[in-house]
Parts: structure tokens; C-alpha cells; sequence
DNA sequence: GTAAACCTTATAGTCGACTACAAGGTCAAG
DNA sequence: CTTGACCTTGTAGTCGACTATAAGGTTTAC
């Protein structure tokens, strides 16, 4: 199967498998006597792997160690498990700043509705914002 | 007062006063003899505004808008109400995806205590993973 | 008088994951 | 025999907000 096709199995533009071939995530092909790459079927399997990967918010780095594993003959199970906790231990922390960031907000939107625009001065540029000074 | 000391009151390092001045988030200072920038105590309120509306969630291209609608004299506050408002719409989409991150996290790294490694077969990379094939 | 700590400019690199563009070769349909 | 859809390579650009480096000039403290 050609490169076209390939990525289309996994919803990956061809572009995009170049760039992962360049990066190491996806082995060189053979190439038809065109000079076309040439894909055995078997290979759509470690390409949704790597989408798959991606929307567990691995990085494409995490997710080429894990295939490198894979490809000595390690099960990279064991790997991905700790990936994975680390994820969730960074996606909570992520979420936390967000929670408080999203009252940050809402507290700023409250205040507003009393600030007065007319009362907003030259120096602190708006009024809205400048109370947050030490963030 | 130079750029080390203006910047200190703000928490902002040298380099980046240099880099808002290009982006003109910051008007071009007064210069001494020797071609130091020198600037007036009254221009650390925009440098602060700056930072705290970083700290809000706004892009530097959002503050720099707000900036301008000031430097020519309007009140930006009806602006920067709009923006807030829109940047905690934001934050509560991207808390409702990482919600579902965690939870699709939570979800494989339970399962993956179930799964044997020794079952993880060369095709699928890794079993942990991928089930999730449609995302 | 010299060393440290400041300041100047211009240019290029970082992170991550693509995406765009140029300039061509190949192949099947009509 | 040409149009269009595919494929090839290489190079460069995108986003956002810095950060680093080189190669100098100035000022302050001892």
C-alpha cells in the first residue's frame, strides 16, 4: 500500500508520516521500483498506536521510546504504565492551575460590573486588571 | 532608571523589556548620553499590567490590543471585560478536555493492572493502549 | 588599573508537532 | 495526449513567548 492509503488507515495526513519517518517513530519503507514508499499492512497497527498514544497525551518523544522498546523485543508495558501516571499526576496539576485561573476569572468579571470606566486612569491602564498585581 | 532596574520592579528580566519594546508593547524609552534606555517610574504601572494580564490568561497579542485602545485614550475596559470573558470560556472547554483526559487516563491505567505484559503482542505496540483506537 | 556588573546591538535558537511550498516524477482515465 | 491525482525531495515557516549567544561599550567598586 502507498503512502496515501497508509495514512488514511490511521487518519494521518502523508505529510505527517514523513515527519514521523524523519523522526524515527516510523521505520524507511520499501520503496516500488518508482521510488514510491510501500507499506506492508501490518505496520497500520504501530502508526494508530502512535494517535492512539497521542490522545493519551503522550508526546511523540515518550512515544518513540515506547516503540523503540517495542522494537528490541521488550514488552513496553511496564514503560507506558509509568508514562501513564506521570500523565495523569501532570494533567491533575494542569487542572488545578486551571481551576484556579477559571476563579481568578470569574472574580475579576465580577468586579468589573462595579468598576466604573470612567474611573479607569492613564498609569494602571485598566482597572480591571491591575488589582492582580502580585501573580 | 535603566532597563535592569525598571525590569527588577516588575519581576521581568532585561531581555524581555527589549523584546516588548519590539513587539511595542512598550513605547521606545528616552535615552542617556551613552545610549542607555532610561525610563519614567510612571511606565512600570504598563510593565506590571503587562504581567498581570499574562497572569490572567491573555495573550501578549490581546494585552498589546488593550494597550493601544489606552495610548489613544479610550478606556479599555469594556475591551479587556471581553476578553476575560472569552478567556474563561476558554479555560472551562479546556477543563471540560482534560476532565475527560484524566478520567480516559484513570480508565487505561486500571485496565493495564488487569493486562498480563507477557500478552502484549508485537503488532499492537502496546495492549495498555491500544484500545483506544477511535479517538 | 582592573574586574565585575551593568548596558548596547544583531542574529539565531528553543519547544512540539506539524504545515506549506517549490519543483519536479508517475500513473490511470477519458 | 492531456488533465488530475497521486507520489518524490528539500527547505522553510508556523505558533507564542521568550532565551541564548556573540561581540562589543560603560560604569562602579576596590
Amino acid at each position: 500500500m502507498r503512502i496515501g492509503e497508509f495514512g488514511a488507515r490511521a487518519g494521518v495526513d502523508s505529510q505527517t508520516i514523513r515527519f514521523y519517518e524523519r523522526e524515527g517513530l516510523l521505520p524507511d519503507p520499501l520503496r516500488t521500483s518508482n521510488g514510491y514508499r510501500s507499506y506492508d499492512p501490518e505496520i497500520v497497527g504501530r502508526l494508530r498506536f502512535i494517535r492512539s498514544a497521542q490522545a493519551a497525551g503522550l508526546t511523540l518523544a515518550e512515544i518513540s521510546s515506547t516503540l523503540r522498546l517495542r522494537d528490541v523485543g521488550e514488552a513496553p508495558c511496564a514503560h507506558v504504565s509509568a508514562l501513564l501516571e506521570q500523565k495523569l499526576a501532570d494533567v491533575q496539576v494542569r487542572r488545578r492551575e486551571l481551576d484556579a485561573l477559571s476563579a481568578e476569572l470569574k472574580d475579576l468579571i465580577d468586579s468589573s460590573r462595579a468598576l466604573d470606566p470612567a474611573d479607569c486612569s492613564d498609569t494602571e491602564i485598566c482597572h480591571i486588571i491591575t488589582p492582580l498585581k502580585n501573580m
